[in-house]
RNA sequence: AGCGCGGUGGGGUAGCUAGGUUGGCCCACAGGGCUCAUAACCCUGGGAUCGGUGGUUCGAAUCCACCCCGCGCUACCA
């Protein structure tokens, strides 16, 4: 830190293309990303705030292929709407663009073949699949099969869930093309190329130890992976979508994403240059160590931050500037649940524009940031965060302000005589916020500032109360009353800058109220001594900052979108209950719509023969047993009349012992055995799978143990 | 199982890496005030054995040990 700081390059990691995002994504890299730009552009100071979509990489083309798109068209389109929904939140990137371009090619191309003459990559004969009906090689996961080691059938060609085991696409057993379904492999043999980071074991390390004032998060997740040795990293695919190796043997093949994705933030620089007219603009940003380099992640991007890509940059050893800071966040959870892109839990990006403005999202998010630990967006806390700080504290101060100059002065800034102790208090509170919230954000302290900021809003009502301008003028004391309004009118403008970083179309809307015509963008919180002049003409029509949002409409909301934070509030107003249920049922109904179009429902028929071929017959559970180290799968001992079987479940999360002893079950008898988890599993229990909800089948009314089912 | 994070009044949290005046803040709750304002704002109050046990210390929410509970990760999901 003892650095001299010219300018600032900030990025936030590359949103993946493949899907809209959530809030969790927004709040751990783009929001805070840019709030910090638009804090030190007000200040300012000369900043580079880059971002994109990030484009390769399997995930992309699988879901390509499902929308029935090239990938290119398909990404291209993504890129489109992610652009999109970041300009509405009001994110402030000088650019934002992708890494499927020229720029990133070359650059991506380039540093390779630096990282090559430097002797950081190494080469090495690997066995991959084949599928022969798509003529299409399989890496990654674009295979599944069965586990060599636990025997679990869905076992993804890169590691085995189930057992957690590495593994290559070569060691499954019955390996099947995710894309046909088909087991149609050959194992082929070709060279691939690995990132040597064990080389560069020591120089990361170092850097790493130089930053000790980087938040936990990124240390620790960090330094654990030093702790087990840096092993090389294979850096290249047989795939079409991507980047092509510039190296003779393999150029048939793409750099694997997780390389090219990081040079993006160069290439996205190059590109800002190029568009400003001046190519070499990203140089002094990338290559002048005066340059301070922030990073905005979520925590499980820190190896790629604080590992990979600065080895990158290392091995190539061509000037490029390290991170100075990398701001790693943890998860935020979604009403006590993870958020999940593909289960589609939690409010996304697209979805909260259509329901709030987006400073509402951008304040209560920020609020909650999870900076050192997990936090959980609750519904019932946004609104009382939206309506009590933002409605109640912050834009009723101004509210009143307004209301109160356009009333007795005439839409007038009234004159300030004689400050007493008091007018001087609250504004020099003023300075001080700036000053300390300054400090904070500089330290990336986004909750810390946020709490400042507020405590000074409800200074001003303090003040406000205190002073009792009301009570002046019908005392005819029209000064005192004068004073005392602008003095109050010089805070809104100081909460309109403070402010506006984090909600910037609210402290716009409070400038314009304030009918200033200097640009809110460029006020610094360290000069908060400027003063609108006596005799200024206000807005004479200012309406609420902030519509409240009513309890009716967040109990509706969690009823659609999930939440139990709601329930306690229900229980408090019966009267919303009948609307809970009405509701309640139309939800299941769209639900199991959704789920009917939604599911694959496979056209293949089968004949009665081939269904006689299953053995499901009832049984009752005798026994439950947790399996160590699963926390997911339950060992149950079923009584099937004729034996006690003992089968392996993966019900753990949903069911407890008591509920389920006693109870009578379906089992799948002739199924062939598997050990999950070192347990022998001789069946398997039917249930209704419907994510996260499991429910178990069983038998409306009592029969014999081993009663067949058909 | 390993790793990570957490367990603070009814809810959400700060503090805890540098141990020391009455454990801070927001919401909710109770009482009061005010009426300029979006039934807002202001004041006062009740309420916590700081997950458990043991230890270090003159002194621990804060350090150490063990244990219990929750969550997450061990997958290129932020």
């Amino acid at each position: 830190m003892a650095k001299k700081i010219k300018r600032y390059l900030i990025t936030s990691a590359l949103p993946y293309v493949n899907t809209v995002k959530h809030l969790g994504n927004l709040v751990s890299s783009l929001l805070p990303a840019d709030i910090y730009a638009r804090y030190l552009r007000q200040r300012g100071e000369e900043v580079l705030a880059v971002c994109g979509t990030d484009d390769h990489g399997t995930p992309a083309e699988v879901s390509a292929l499902e929308a029935g798109m090239p990938v290119e068209e398909f990404v291209e389109q993504m890129y489109m709407k992610q652009k999109e929904i970041y300009e509405q939140f009001g994110l402030s990137y000088d650019l934002f663009s992708r890494t499927h371009t020229k720029e990133n090619f070359e650059m991506t191309q380039h540093l390779f073949l630096k990282l090559y003459e430097n002797g950081f990559i190494k080469e090495k004969e690997i066995q991959t699949l084949y599928c022969k009906n798509c003529k299409r090689n399989l890496p990654d996961r674009f295979v599944i099969g069965t586990c060599p080691y636990c025997k679990y059938e869905h076992a993804r060609g890169d590691q085995c869930e189930n057992c957690s085991k590495v593994l290559d696409g070569v060691d499954l057993i019955n390996p099947k093309c995710i894309i046909c379904g088909k087991n149609d492999t050959e194992i082929k043999t070709s060279k691939h190329l690995f990132l040597d980071l064990g080389g560069l074991e020591e120089e990361i390390k170092a850097w790493l130890n130089s930053h000790k004032d980087w938040p936990k998060t990124t240390l620790s997740i960090a330094n654990s992976w030093i702790k087990e040795g840096l092993k090389p990293r294979c850096i290249s695919r047989d795939l079409k979508w991507g980047i092509p190796i510039p190296l003779d043997g393999y150029r048939d093949k793409v750099f694997y994403v997780w390389f090219d994705a990081p040079i993006g933030y160069i290439s996205i620089s190059m590109e800002w240059a190029k568009q400003q007219g001046n190519p070499d603009l990203w140089k002094k940003f990338w290559k002048d160590p005066e340059t301070y380099v922030v990073n905005f992640i979520g925590k499980d991007n820190v190896p790629f931050h604080a590992i990979t890509f600065p080895a990158t940059l290392a091995g190539a050893d061509d000037g490029f500037n390290l991170a100075n800071y990398i701001k790693a966040f943890q998860w935020l959870n979604y009403e006590k649940q993870k958020f999940s892109s593909s289960q589609k839990i939690g409010i996304f990006t697209d979805t909260a524009l259509q329901l709030y403005p987006a400073d509402y999202w951008r304040y209560y998010i920020m609020k909650i940031a999870p900076e050192r630990h997990d936090t959980d967006f609750l519904w019932t806390e946004f609104r009382d965060s939206i309506n009590t700080d933002l409605a109640d504290v912050l834009g009723n101060f101004v509210h009143r302000t307004l209301t109160f100059t356009n009333r007795y002065f005439s839409s007038d800034v009234p004159p300030a005589k004689n400050l007493d102790k008091e007018d001087k208090a609250i504004l020099a509170k003023m300075e001080e916020t700036g000053k300390k919230a300054s400090k904070e954000l500089q330290k990336l302290e986004f909750q810390r500032t946020l709490l400042l900021l507020l405590d000074f809003a409800r200074e001003c009502n303090r003040y406000f109360q205190l002073k009792k301008p009301w009570e002046d003028w019908k005392n005819k004391k029209h000064e005192r009353a004068a004073t005392t309004l602008n003095t109050c009118l010089q805070c809104c403008r100081g909460l309109a800058v403070l402010f506006a970083p984090f909600i910037p179309f609210s402290a716009e809307k409070i400038f314009t109220y304030l009918n200033l015509s200097e640009k809110l963008g460029k006020q610094s919180w360290e000069a908060l001594d400027k003063r609108i002049p006596e005799g200024h003409k206000i807005c004479k029509n200012p309406e609420p900052i902030f519509r409240k949002i009513e309890l009716e409409e967040i109990v509706e909301l969690a009823l659609e979108w999930g939440g139990d934070s709601v329930k306690e509030v229900l229980k408090q107003n019966p009267h919303l209950q009948d609307k809970l249920a009405k509701k309640k049922e139309q939800t299941k109904k769209e639900k199991t719509t959704i789920k009917k179009s939604e599911g694959i429902m496979t056209t293949e028929q089968i004949s009665f023969k081939d269904f006689q071929k299953l053995d499901l017959r009832v049984g009752t559970i005798v026994e439950v047993e947790a399996i160590k180290g699963a926390n997911k799968l339950l060992k149950l001992i079923v009584d099937i009349g004729t034996e006690k079987r003992q089968i392996v479940a993966g019900i753990a999360k949903r069911y407890e012992k008591d509920e389920l002893l006693g109870k009578q079950i379906v089992i799948v008898c002739n199924l062939e055995p598997a050990t999950i988890r070192g347990v022998q599993s001789n069946g398997m229990l039917l249930a209704a799978d419907a994510a996260p909800e499991i429910s178990i089948l069983v038998p409306l009314r009592k029969v014999p143990n081993g009663s067949k089912v058909r």
